[in-house]
DNA sequence: TCATTGTTGTTAGCAAGCTAACAAAATAGT
DNA sequence: ACTATTTTGTTAGCTTGCTAACAACAATGA
């Protein structure tokens, strides 16, 4: 089963040195997509025995965040997602009785988003093991290194947004 | 078209605001999501010109820095893919001709990649382009920093790594 | 009032990740 | 030497991101 003893997966040397503006070879991007993927992983062996998966785990907690009776529209952009991807999670999650759509009283046009005490329930048990995944991928990182983190990813999260703004108008 | 003139793109609060391990909400993970889902996003405007998507450039310019003649095997660990995702990629590459496979003279299990004289002017390409798109989303950050977010990358990495390895074994 | 435009959500279908199950070749064990 | 196991790659089919096109409702304006 692959006992190598190594951290990496494989018998192939771990050939991830970063290196600096100048000079770089593309990885950063690389780097991201691979600790999204694996996160992803550790926290779907931890919610799997729940029924549930990385989008509706996510849409849970979020909805859980942004309180009962918001609309799609606003848990879509919580999530960072576009609205045809919620609309199929939230049917997934209508199915499994962990979340109610109620036609809006003002606006006929919206659903109003509810937990059902079932998704309510499955919300606590999924902080707490979210809580033990996080924790053991920041082992050895103190409060300043999070800290610091969240900054960058904001930070770069920001000049994406920036980048796709201004080249999507015609800046090529 | 929703000029609010934020960073953000709805009319929403941001409410990104980042917490310590203490107390947090579970949104670096989301943050990571994100971040990886836009970066996607800019690289793909950059390089659906030339016929490209995010899975294939990104196995063209790790082909060609493992090198011709190397296994499907080493490619998809390199992508941290697994070995179906990486085949429908190649099969898209193979009909675009940008690579070859050919019959391993010793080993004939393994397929030996090469990149093709197409192919290799389009790393060549790719690499101006994606360096472009990487200046604007590091815009703002120094060396130091860009060597700190590797490095805490990298440690998360491991850290995951670690604990769906011992999580795999039974460490539930 | 009635037509035009904008917003919310849906359906349909593509992209690219994954696991499971397999064939073919190499390697190990008896 | 012959069987059993491991490794490499493939096919099939699921998940969950996306865009495009649409229906239903709201808001705006002649």
């Amino acid at each position: 089963m692959n006992e190598s003893g190594r951290t990496g997966i494989g018998p192939f040397p771990e050939s991830t040195s970063y290196s600096l503006h100048a000079d770089l070879r593309p990885s950063l991007g690389g780097s991201l997509g691979r600790l999204h993927r694996l996160w992803r992983q550790a926290i779907n062996q931890a919610t799997v025995p729940l029924g549930l998966t990385e989008c509706r785990w996510a849409a849970l907690v979020h909805l859980a965040d942004l309180g009962d009776g918001c609309s799609q529209q606003a848990l879509a952009h919580a999530l960072a997602i576009e609205m045809p991807s919620l609309t199929r999670t939230l049917n997934q999650l209508e199915r499994q009785g962990m979340v109610q759509r109620r036609p809006g009283a003002e606006d006929r046009r919206v659903h109003q988003l509810w937990l059902t005490p079932a998704g309510r329930d499955c919300v606590q048990q999924l902080e707490v093991r979210m809580r033990e995944v996080r924790a053991a991928i920041c082992a050895g990182m103190d409060d300043d290194q999070l800290n610091q983190l969240a900054a960058l990813l904001q930070l770069m999260e920001d000049n994406v947004r920036n980048h796709l703004a201004s080249a999507g108008r015609g800046g090529s």
